[in-house]
DNA sequence: TTAAATAAGACTTAAATGGTCGGACATAAC
DNA sequence: GTTATGTCCGACCATTTAAGTCTTATTTAA
């Protein structure tokens, strides 16, 4: 429990990658996948998620590949994580927009509200540090 | 992913009702099954790992059941979680003393010392809240 | 002796995660 | 225009983990 999801790992390291590597050329997913030794179709993937949410932006085509689209001081780990990630939550309820509805326990549970104080820091914490902070 | 397990859910039910009845009779395990509509036996055995690590004291027998063993404000919501969780890390290289055998990318990874200091603060941050402060 | 409780471990089932595959689309270079 | 090299995207499979169940043994008040 309280695990980070390998996707999240990955887009950490790809991101990372990306800020590390601002040269003429795209980097790739392959060369990515290569350089962490982590699977290719998956890093691809991510990378995919990452470019939905805005994070990265992906060129097409022969001399395609990613780049950052905000300065690595811009991009907090909580849009990298909330971009790959469609679990991001500590329990059940906490789906966004405070969903009660996939609980039946919810009526007489008495340990929704502090946990959700509890969600509310750990957000704060991944929000308050930059992709810059841990290159 | 950050989930909580159902088994730290349960855990905190339990011991806050065990807070909340701290009368003469000893709770048992099926009275706080059926007040949270939780399985039973899956309460019992989160008990039983509770009582082994001394933060809750079982009596056997008819008349038996289970009470705190030390007052809800000296009882930090980690040593709940760590009682009932096996797997209480962000990654797979943080097991406890800082085992790293067990991942072949440590090598190259440069993510792991970010995310240690995350799960410090995270773990501060359940150390500081007491089973007092959810009740 | 019996009934009501915990203790413990094996077992089954369900869900989430991690990873793969195949085909469509885009584009630079020849 | 053809080709090589890349992204895009959904469906799929495999593995692991979590959640829940079952069974038997043990304890103890009445
Ligand atoms: S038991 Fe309580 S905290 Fe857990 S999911 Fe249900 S409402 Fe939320
Ligand atoms: S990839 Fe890095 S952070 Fe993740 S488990 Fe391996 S060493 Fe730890």
């Amino acid at each position: 429990m309280l695990k980070l999801s390998k996707k999240a790992e990955y887009a950490f390291m790809a991101t990372i990658y990306l800020a590390s590597h601002s040269g003429n050329e795209y980097p790739t997913a392959k060369e990515i996948a290569d350089n962490y030794k982590i699977p290719f179709q998956l890093v691809a993937k991510i990378l995919q998620n990452l470019a939905k949410n805005n994070i990265v932006i992906s060129f097409q085509g022969v001399k395609g590949g990613y780049k950052l689209n905000k300065n690595p001081d811009e991009i907090s780990l909580i849009d990298i994580i909330k971009a790959v990630e469609t679990n991001y939550k500590l329990t059940e309820c906490m789906l966004e927009g405070g969903d009660t509805s996939n609980c039946t326990l919810v009526d007489c549970c008495k340990i929704r509200d502090p946990l959700v104080e509890i969600q509310r820091k750990i957000d704060i914490m991944f929000q308050e540090t930059s992709l810059k902070q841990i290159l």
